[in-house]
RNA sequence: GGCGCGGUAGCCAAGUGGUAAGGCCGAGGUCUGCAAAACCUCUAUGCGUCGGUUCAAUUCCGACCCGCGCCUCCA
């Protein structure tokens, strides 16, 4: 069963495939901007992107995947912030991408292959300003600012329907206050490739025919996909804000410079909404993967919650799906440590294919709740008869949730209890021996009281923090 | 105002023109000094409302109600 996915721009769901005749898979995701740490949010498009990336390896092969990824190290945001904290900007974009890399880690998402910086990239990106100046479909302001001019591009539009939204000028779309760059430009949808450099821009700034300035936010992907992954790439991905209008410019840029197909397909992940409302710096009501982990959620439980909607529609985050997700992450977990050890005893058993159900799920559109679903219908199945269970069916299964779902099993993270703790657990441990299980009791409130809760096993014990 | 998405059990969430996957929670059970874990069983005559098409609709069509996103930096 080949890959499906639902394709923005066509408007309906269509297989993936390479184009090139090299077979390899080029697929460039939209990152982040590293000003500030990471979001949940940001994280559900991150997770769901590299879902589609192992999905893309298990079907055309490991070294048949290109996947490119860029980091935005400049831009109002992180020139703000290096302002506002008196530091240079490489300084401030080193370290939210060194904790976006942290985060990535822990929420076992694999890294691209290339992983661009908008500063690593100005000379690609002043070229290909350039050719759109030569071919007419750019001008310089009077400021030195260069914009990309939108009625030069007669496909303009085909992505979001723009021109559909602006055949009503109606309401709150003519009330909006004029952008600040309005003065300057030609027409007020026409975007800007490069900005000219001003005061608040400190020492951020590079020489360009121009004049000094820096690019624009949009040329950076436009530049670095051609690049990195050539005039024509398979897959171009990101979050459905990005739709518009960062992706309909970023076809503008490319199609009218390079003259050929920009993305083969387009796929956009719905957001994550929290308490109903959708997460978003600017609103304040965000997570980060930090915040998670202080209430003791790990990672993998986070990874489960953010994968447990269909990433084509909204998912509404509430901690209720974080507890959801941690119990099903310790049922997968349980059912692993029993299987892995139980496997090398039915050799000779011959797979049932149970958990193909689970790949096909994820074949289809990246239907999550269902590969979800069938995967513990797969488990039910086996729970109810381990005689069946096959050597195959343990790679199946392994394959399934660790490779292609991207779970660590174990994924639930053990916490060192401190040396009290410890001591009151071994007190507790030694009355429970001795059968002093009023002792025992007393000991068990006692950690209780500080907690912990303690886990008796048949040869030993288990500590774990109570959840706050 | 325009463009788009959604409303399925206490919560989350798939899905199909022929009568509702799965997870969480809850209840009962096995096991256990206690507690937990693990496993087993059970839990929607019903899929926002009202009409229509059909032998048959939650699934198609229409209207309406409600929620959300985008149209401005944004995953």
């Amino acid at each position: 069963m080949p890959i499906r996915l639902f394709d923005s721009l066509a408007r309906e769901t269509r297989e993936l495939k390479p184009s090139h005749a090299d077979g390899v898979f080029r697929f460039y995701n939209c990152g982040p901007t590293v000003y500030a740490p990471a979001h949940i949010g940001n994280f559900r498009t991150f997770v769901v992107n590299d879902v589609i990336r192992r999905l893309l390896e298990l079907e055309f092969g490991p070294d048949k995947v290109k996947h490119v990824r860029n980091l935005t190290d400049v831009d109002d945001k992180t020139i703000r912030r290096s302002r506002d904290e008196k530091r240079p900007l490489a300084e401030v974009t080193k370290q939210w991408t060194d904790k976006f890399h942290a985060d990535c880690t822990a929420l076992n998402c694999l890294p691209p292959h290339v992983e661009p910086t908008a500063t690593g990239h100005i000379v690609e990106q002043v070229d290909m300003i350039d050719v759109l100046m030569k071919k007419g479909n750019a001008y310089r302001a009077p400021d030195g600012s260069v914009y990309f001019k939108v009625s030069s591009f007669s496909e303009y539009g085909k992505l979001s329907r723009v021109k559909e939204r602006e055949l009503q000028l109606g309401s709150s779309f003519a009330t909006k206050p004029q952008a600040a760059d309005a003065d300057e430009k030609e027409d007020v949808s026409d975007f800007a490739l490069w900005k000219a450099h001003k005061d608040d821009d400190g020492e951020n700034a590079w020489e360009s025919p121009w004049g000094r300035g820096r690019p624009g936010w949009h040329i950076e992907c436009s530049a670095m996909s051609k690049k990195h992954l050539g005039d024509t790439i398979d897959l171009h991905s990101g979050g459905v804000d990005l739709l518009f209008p960062h992706h309909e410019n970023e076809i503008a840029q490319s199609e009218c410079c390079n003259g050929t197909q920009f993305a083969h397909h387009w796929y956009h992940s719905e957001h994550l909404l929290v308490d109903g409302k959708k997460m978003s710096k600017s609103l304040g009501n965000l997570y980060t993967l930090d915040d998670l982990k202080a209430r003791r959620f790990s990672p993998q439980t986070v990874r489960y919650t953010l994968l447990m909607g269909h990433p084509r529609k909204q998912l509404n985050f509430t901690f209720d799906s974080l507890y959801s997700a941690e119990s099903a992450l310790g049922k997968l977990n349980a059912f692993n440590d029993k299987v892995s050890a139980i496997y090398g005893m039915s050799l000779r058993v011959p797979p049932s294919n149970k958990f193909d159900a689970v790949l096909d799920a994820l074949r289809d559109d990246l239907n999550f709740p269902s590969a979800l679903g069938e995967l513990f219908v797969a488990i039910k199945q086996i729970e109810s008869n381990f005689s069946e269970f096959s050597c195959a069916d343990f790679f199946a299964f392994k394959q399934a949730v660790t490779s292609v779902l991207g779970f660590s099993l174990p994924g639930i993270a053990q916490e060192v209890p401190p040396d009290i703790i410890t001591a009151l657990a071994e007190k507790r441990w030694a009355a429970k021996k001795a059968k002093d299980f009023k002792g025992a009791d007393a000991l068990r409130a006692e950690l209780t009281a500080a907690g912990w809760s303690m886990l008796d096993g048949k040869d030993g014990y288990k500590l774990e923090p109570l959840k706050k």
